[in-house]
DNA sequence: GCCACTTGAGAAAACCTTTTCTCATTTTGG
DNA sequence: CCAAAATGAGAAAAGGTTTTCTCAAGTGGC
């Protein structure tokens, strides 16, 4: 019902009620001491006449202005929006408001935001990328506001949360061994990505120390090279292949079918990352692992918040468990 | 270089350029009137001491907060983040921040969105969404504050801004007529989308009124099934393929490679949407059209603050010019 | 030498809310 | 019945900035 018409302050509600505004405030805020029935009243007032309190005079304050940075230098939001939706959903009940900030790579532009977020005196700021073993380009230390690292390196002493990649990894590898695969390789990205040497490290962990490991880079090109490397040598061919990320894995697929291999009867296809809009269309579609972005962002926001209210927060590094999504590219599943 | 010990305020910039907070003040807006040499000691000393202004501070006073909302349906982002890049990047330079809010299709939750969003004296809003024909599902109109709708549905009365589809369309059919391709058949998504339509209208604009339109949904499965249907049919055979989405196109290029059908040789394909993601890795690279959404973001950023500073914008609809983007699915292009 | 005008700068109000005192009244305990 | 404590509510300050007045000093014309 709101029209567009002047917003009520306080001072109408205590007028309405018959009250201070020093009563006002306090019925509102639930602090201070009166009859209940006053409280109710006041209360009843300030629903009737729609009154939401001015967050810029609260926050001027308060020094909290239930606002928090999210920093992202991961343009294409593959990793940054399902963070970005957990974050949001963590603090929209809180009343926090998410200013999001893609900085590319570049360290002006990066400071630029970074003063407009203090300016506008976030409680916080979480800081989130494309890798997990990178910085921003933006120096976040000493920075009077709390500061989570989500998805993104930051120092040793800060709150950090990455996904377990290694766990991630385990879990595809064993899953393909349940379903009686023995020859499993590894296609991934490059060797010099810490998530890579984190899933290989898990892969070997399974499959034995002499486990094959192909590096390129994270297209789907690569995986259609890699494929033709491997049906080339004269080795036997395996009969599983858990892939870096689904892109890797689509074109892999999409090599087998070429040779008239068939997914998953003669091979089973894992993935990484759970890229609905890859993972779905793949033929058949793929079976991959999903980190749990959404609720990787939930915690970085409840941490962050806590943190803005004071509370203690052991710092380090919490991984969070990844998550396999079964679908048809490995056989077994829902049966 | 600065720690992280209490702001320095205008009272202390003041006190050290030897002056009146008013005064201080007065220098570092470039309004009032003083000696020019006054202007130029108190900035320097703001300059020395760090001083950024209170934000809160200046918004309770000002009724500016130099921030805005933009709301927007599109969970997975395809269409919000490139939009959202325009829109920093428009604010940005004027100090202003952007609070993105995902609202998925839930009234309940998108309503909270928006009050937190009033309450936060956002300087203005910018609607969007993942179709350009719907409205997002909460009542923008009154709210004392200006709106514009990006790449969305919006009052006939507002500023909205969307991209020209039928231009997009147009660019792409003639330049498959100026490949020499005359069998040009379009596959598309959902008739019920108005852009279907748009670019349905413009399609036969060119090839004329009884061009072949095939309708379905967005996916690559859809771009494999109207192959087969357009194969299997006893006429002649397109020689060019004009596609509604690129993952249509994605389909359509994978179904004629499978059918030994030689893109761009034989026959020529074009998407829509510029879909990195899904146009880079396409067999051959997607020749597609983009929507210029960064563009529109600008725009749209630039119109809300022209608003919100309270100058006058012609209501309307805002039609932005689409760009083909030449790759290799249709021949021609670079030489 | 006087008046009108310009220039430079400061005092104080305003923005809206929260919070700390303070104070009057009522209740309790002895 | 009196002193002490508890209760209910308001006055006023605080938060950091902008803006509108106001005022004193300087300038120029006659």
């Amino acid at each position: 019902m709101a029209l567009s018409p002047a917003r009520v302050r306080i001072y109408e509600v205590a007028q309405a009620a018959g009250v201070s505004i020093a009563t006002a405030s306090k019925a509102l805020n639930d602090t201070g001491r009166m009859a209940e029935e006053t409280r109710q009243r006041v209360r009843q007032v300030a629903a009737e006449l729609g009154f939401r309190p001015n967050a810029m005079a609260r926050a001027l304050l308060s020094k909290r202005s239930f606002t928090i940075g999210l920093l992202t230098n991961d343009t294409y939001g593959r990793f940054t929006l399902p963070l970005m939706a957990g974050v949001s959903e963590a603090l929209v009940d809180e009343g926090v408001s998410v200013f999001l900030c893609t900085i590319e790579d570049d360290p002006q532009l990066a400071r630029v935001h970074v003063d407009a977020l203090l300016d506008k005196q976030v409680d916080g700021i979480i800081a989130s990328g494309k890798r997990i073993d990178r910085r921003l380009q933006v120096d976040l230390t000493n920075l009077s506001i709390p500061v989570v690292y989500a998805f993104t390196e930051g120092p040793d002493d800060a709150v950090r949360l990455v996904s377990d990649d290694a766990q991630g990894a385990r879990e595809a590898v064993q899953w393909l061994r349940g379903l009686g695969r023995r020859r499993i390789v590894h296609v991934t990205g490059p060797g010099s990505f810490a998530s890579v040497q984190e899933r290989t490290g898990a892969f070997r962990e399974v499959v034995g120390p002499d486990g094959q490991v192909l590096f390129g880079n994270w297209s789907e090109a690569w995986g259609h090279e890699a494929v033709r490397r491997l049906w080339q040598a004269s080795a036997s061919q395996p009969d599983a292949i858990f892939c870096g990320n689904d892109q890797i894995a689509r074109g892999v697929c999409d090599a087998l079918r070429e040779r008239g291999v068939s997914v998953p009867a003669e091979v089973s296809v894992v993935g990484f990352d759970n890229w609905e809009i890859v993972a779905a269309a793949t033929r058949p579609p793929l079976t991959t692992v999903d980190m749990n972005l959404k609720q990787l962002g939930r915690e970085a926001g409840r941490l962050v918040l806590a943190l803005a209210r004071g509370e203690a927060v052991t710092p380090g590094l919490r991984k969070l468990a990844c998550q396999l999504v079964v679908r048809q590219s490995c056989g077994g599943g829902v049966t």
